[in-house]
DNA sequence: CGGTAATCGAGACGGTACGTCTAGTCTTAAA
DNA sequence: TTTAAGACTAGACGTACCGTCTCGATTACCG
């Protein structure tokens, strides 16, 4: 009685899935986290209460995974030299915090990795890992320039770029505009050049 | 009918103060802001809800309160070098963060600050005003050494340092170390050393 | 600190009760027993599911509350006779079980009874003990107007009669006619007039 | 392609026919009719809700079935006198109402007859006409020993004495000891040899 | 010193979302 | 075609919690 691949009974609907979660990012886009209903979401995506509680346990599941769906996977572009591979980088990661989805579900992340190790474990893999490769990237064609005396920790380099962008959209609740960002970007890219951090 | 001082009628009981607050804080700690409830709070403070609503206009405000009790006016100490004094605030800083109370309640004020603008203000008026101040003596003390060419920005320099930490305990997940704490003080300090930002 | 009568708090509003089993009523008529929604009560009596929760435990207890009311405090009149009085209290107890809302109900009921010891003592209580009591009545008369050798065992009477009208309603399912009724009630003053039945 | 004796397919298997409405009167004794649940039935026959649902429409049809399977075609003994005949009748109906199977499925089925006039034309050919063969055989039996005057209405005579017991055991709630078996029997016979009811 | 007004505990109120459950249908792979 | 398994739609259930309101009973100040 071997059983093949996915097991007896009627498999899932993956129409559904993605209609699920296509409503839940349209609903957290035009209401906001809090206002967004699980009888809404079934609506809008034309399905059931069941059929969601079946692929999500709560609604902190289904709103993270809708937010969280796919990490930008383009990479930033060369731009030739590091401040300015820096600047585009701060750029776009600034430019996907504040999407009105993430704006909305960010600080509810925030909140419910606070929470749950098993949130934290995932939001990691999905997000952190992803910015730092493209971190990485960038320090990588810098030594390659040899704009760098010897190669930084990523995970330095990372905690300040995207602390500092982080904390000024979600905590001090203020989009810093291009002045400030360069003045970031600089501040890095002098501490930077000048010495190094030690290798990860 | 003039009215002296505080009105008629019978005044509040400032015990109900203090018991609510201290109910919330332990509330928060023991079980984290969303399973607070105002009952809860009202019988651990061994008081009624209404008493609790005649101070706080909800609970997200209450527990804001209760979190942002009082914000710290320790200024640190003068260690003699900028390097010295970043390390220090960063320490402190760090160490306010990585409180239990504080684990519970930064994400969810972070939560209520994208949500209400006037919880943004609050919370810019207590906290992030609080910390420039400590950035800004730092930063005058290390001008008064001439260890800086010219006066940095401070709301560049404090959305660096802070933003690494909140960033690192809150999004990532991982409390840095004293090593990591060093490299982000190290980068930061060679960024700033070397060129100067300017004045906003 | 004597309390008086009602217990601290504000009180139930009895306006709510009123509607709350005025809207229970008209539903069971309008779409019977299964059908009725504790959302729909709420909102026909124009309140909401709390606060029929904090009155009734259940929908089965509010819908056998709405039915089992007023337990028809008219006594049957003096027709002269035995056979007349059992005739009319027999027309008049067909009449409430065929009353729509009691053709939902009362099978209903008899399946809560069958569950629930607490929902038996209470039809106990309202309705057997009154039907009871108008049967008594009728026999006292008939004892009184000396159509009755002894006196009767109540008990026996009541559940003749009621368990006539009860099975060929709700058991067999056919309503009895004027005929079928004259019958039942014939065989039963034959019974009583010509053997008595031991005195409760 | 030309099929056989019944139809093309794989024949339905019979031993799950009673592996069902085995587990449907398990069942229904162990937990009651509203909380047996389709689900519970197909996991407890060792099959699925698909075959249960093949074999009956609906919930009420199978736990009808389940209830309702053979009704005992055992006739009454000849006891030599009306008395009691109708005695033995009564204490054999009695004991048939107070199974634990019974005590559950009863009220139900009075619920789904008063809801489904498919449910009581059902009944009324299983069980109601059944009860009156065995009634009018007893009557028959009367009859021939010259007990009755006239031949009552059978239909009359088992409205009375099966309400009698229905009502007791379901309505009043209280099962009737042998005194008020025999008062009730007493009281019919009595008015069965005085006079006589009309033939339907 | 008596009235006025705001306080207190207690708890019911409206509203609304949550997550669970069930009936009955449908879909798959295997037999 | 039947089977077992299980996903599907639809919608009710009962619970929970927020923020408001209503009691009856205390207080304080104010005239």
């Amino acid at each position: 009685m071997v059983r093949t691949g996915q097991g007896p009974g009627r498999p899932r609907d993956s129409e559904i899935d993605e209609a699920v979660l296509g409503a839940a990012r349209e609903l957290l886009a035009e209401v906001g986290y809090a206002a967004v209903t699980m009888d809404a979401a079934a609506a809008r995506a034309g399905t059931s209460k069941a059929a969601i509680y079946r692929r999500y346990r709560s609604k902190a599941e289904l709103l993270f995974a809708a937010a969280v769906h796919s990490p930008a996977p383009a990479p930033t572009a060369d731009t030739g030299s590091l401040a300015g591979d820096l600047a585009a980088l701060a750029r776009r990661v600034l430019s996907d915090m504040t999407t009105p989805a993430a704006r909305e579900v960010a600080p509810q992340v925030v909140a419910e990795v606070a929470r749950s190790p098993e949130a934290a474990r995932r939001l990691r893999d999905v997000f952190v890992s992803g910015e730092r490769a493209e971190v990485d990237a960038v320090l990588d064609r810098a030594t390659g320039r040899g704009e760098l005396p010897t190669r930084p920790d990523v995970a330095t380099v990372h905690r300040v770029l995207g602390g500092a962008l982080f904390f000024s959209v979600f905590v001090i609740g203020e989009e810093p505009d291009e002045a400030a960002l360069a003045d970031v970007v600089d501040l890095l890219v002098a501490g930077l050049t000048t010495r190094s951090t030690l290798p990860s």
